[in-house]
DNA sequence: AGTGAAACGACCGTAGA
DNA sequence: TCTACGGTCGTTTCACT
């Protein structure tokens, strides 16, 4: 779970080439060794392995795993719009909490939230959709785009 | 970049709780050492590294760097959903190519695409909607939802 | 911030159950 | 698919620049 946005208080960090060469390596495999990142981008191993620990360390880059539901047979995606006549923030803070829900934003335009789910089948999502989100007070309306194909998925942005 | 969906042919995998909990190790830190890994879940060094293997190869799972776009000065993040006369999957293919947009889905509703954008400022979000999103052939409308506040991202799905 | 070197620990291949 | 083990390579610490 992260907590960035509009409202986030910490200064832009201004990356190198040198250290965005280091997160490019690491974007393609997360485990490569610190000694095999120095020799592509041309410094030692110790080099790297403390400008990794900055970058970690200053919440700029984290190296984690990340799984793809359709091949966990989780076969229904879907981007949620909702409105609510409450306060956005209680209302996003709730979705948050839904285990099924694995991103929440607060936006400016029609919708006030928007939440993507991972479910197993379309019964889980409509099941999860009437007793655990449009019953949340306040909400008002939801519009369901359930995913047909996803298309890009990019994890490393800002180096591009 | 990833390709699921409903059109996806790969059977799901059923994981076993060892496998969720060598996961759910990596999910926090993705270089934790395997032993360490097999510590924590009761399986030595090398069926850890057997099983992280193969869950990589299968797709299920991969080990990489995200990073942070608003820690990156990336203060502008915003959900655009597209509406297209077209094929939507040449629309999708198109979006893919911009750099700025690091999601893309093809959807069931009021929108054929939707796509997210990472810009440096809401100029660089106005130039690249009037100059490079709206402009694609079979575009009829956009609708653009900025992003107010992110408040939950979760990377591990399928393993709640 | 960076290098280099030595001790330590992790990783890899293979064998065996 | 797991454990056991030895060789190799990566990581860590530290002294130095």
């Amino acid at each position: 779970m992260t907590n960035n946005g509009r409202s986030s208080q910490s200064r832009p960090v201004q990356l190198d080439e040198v250290s965005k060469a280091i997160i490019e390596q690491l974007q393609a495999d997360g485990r490569r060794s610190y000694a095999d990142v120095g020799k592509a981008v041309g410094l030692s191993e110790a080099a790297v392995r403390q400008r990794v620990q900055r970058l970690t360390e200053s919440g700029v880059m984290q190296i984690v795993a990340v799984t793809d539901p359709m091949q966990l047979g989780f076969t229904t995606q879907a981007m949620i719009g909702i409105r609510t006549a409450g306060d956005t923030r209680v209302l996003a803070a709730r979705l948050a909490e839904i285990p099924e829900i694995d991103y929440v934003v607060l936006t400016a335009g029609s919708f006030d939230v928007m939440a993507e789910v991972v479910c197993e089948n379309d019964d889980e999502l409509l099941e999860l959709l009437n007793t655990r989100i449009r019953v949340i007070e306040g909400v008002q309306s939801t519009e369901t785009f359930v995913y047909l194909k996803l298309q890009k998925q990019f994890y490393n942005w800002g180096t591009r």
